[in-house]
DNA sequence: GCGTGTGAAACAATTCACAGCG
DNA sequence: CGCTGTGAATTGTTTCACACGC
């Protein structure tokens, strides 16, 4: 019920929890036990009810959860139900396929700007962004109002482009480059990095 | 000291070592103590010795661990010191960068097939392959030995091309869709989820 | 002395089991 | 009765602290 001291897994696992509540609603679906969500997730319903117990009591007693609502709720737990404006760093063929992600847009995470380190490809177009040097990234993310920045650039580039971002006021990192970024307390990285992803798939082979 | 029973969560901390002790190498380091590479990863040396012991001792008192050494084990552990062959399912943008990125294959890691299910596609080159349909998955997974499955189809499309792969007797699958795959036991999925990610970002915000 | 490898202790997460409510 | 919400029990993970070897 007191939302202080939420587990970090259990805020990790709350997106999960919407995109099965998203995929249910579409299929007509109003309400959903527990134990419903658990077999179709593939977790215990006990830690289904204890997960959203951290942050209030969503479920109706012998009925179990409204889908809509519930999404609502933790949309709204997530940040999730307000939109946010997101830099990417790096048009190579990873920042393309970024920029025209379209889970993003639809989602309220839309890329507002794009940036390269080389100065070459500035000034030419990444979907309907105009790529910018790194010059302007500061006053960038100041005029639109960037919270996120997307590091979508090879990992040589990564930590300077990390400290741009940084010094830039950006709070939240998304990070593709594969390598541990370092930055200052305050700042939060998520770490896409697909290799490591196959590395502990071929291990169990 | 047995290599029975090794929590998945470790596991999945091996692939950062190995990222961080190569970073080492290049820079010309030859050893390190678990006390230095806890404080340039952020974990502490604990954890580190304690992780590398449910597979060995790779270290030598008083010195440390001998970094060429350490990290030819952990490939090894990871099963990612051998060649692995991947088939590319989907050809759309982020088809593309996945065919181009570079680690996968200077990390043995190579997309030896793509398909598509948009009969338009196929025939056409994405990277130096050729866009195959789906009624040769199986036929090539046999004939080229291909092991893991990428899918990076849209989530409409991901639980077909799933079982599809699952038919061709795949073990192994690493979904870029935004859905959660329902595999029999035995298949191995990993998730990358970019907007699970952006959301645990804005949660903290 | 320095730093590993490892049981034991501390801490964290999950599951159990049941009171309580609609 | 069905199903939530939650303390208590269990299970899993991390950290401690020290014996041992270089």
């Amino acid at each position: 019920m007191a939302m202080t001291d939420v587990p970090e897994v259990v805020i990790r696992r709350l997106p999960l929890y919407v995109r099965h509540l998203e995929h249910l609603i579409e299929q007509g679906e109003r309400v959903i036990s527990s134990a419903g969500m658990g077999r179709l997730i593939g977790v215990t319903p006990a830690q289904i009810r204890k997960d959203l117990s951290y942050f209030g009591e969503f479920g109706r007693q012998g009925l179990g959860y409204d889908l809509v609502y519930l999404r609502s709720q933790l949309l709204h737990i997530l940040q999730a139900d307000k939109q946010w404006h997101l830099a990417l760093i790096g048009a190579g063929a990873l920042g393309h396929a970024l920029v025209h992600y379209r889970e993003f847009r639809e989602h309220l995470y839309h890329i507002v700007a794009a940036f390269d380190v080389d100065s070459a490809k500035v000034g030419s177009q990444i979907g309907d962004l105009t790529i910018q040097g790194m010059d302007d990234l500061a006053d960038t993310v100041a005029d639109l109002g960037v919270e996120i920045g997307i590091l979508a650039v090879p990992s040589d580039a990564a930590q300077q482009a990390a400290d741009d971002l940084v010094a830039s006021g950006i709070k939240a990192i998304l990070n593709y480059a594969p390598i541990g970024l370092s930055v200052p307390d305050g700042v939060r990285v998520a770490h896409i990095d697909p290799l490591a992803s196959l590395q502990t798939l071929s291990y169990h082979l």
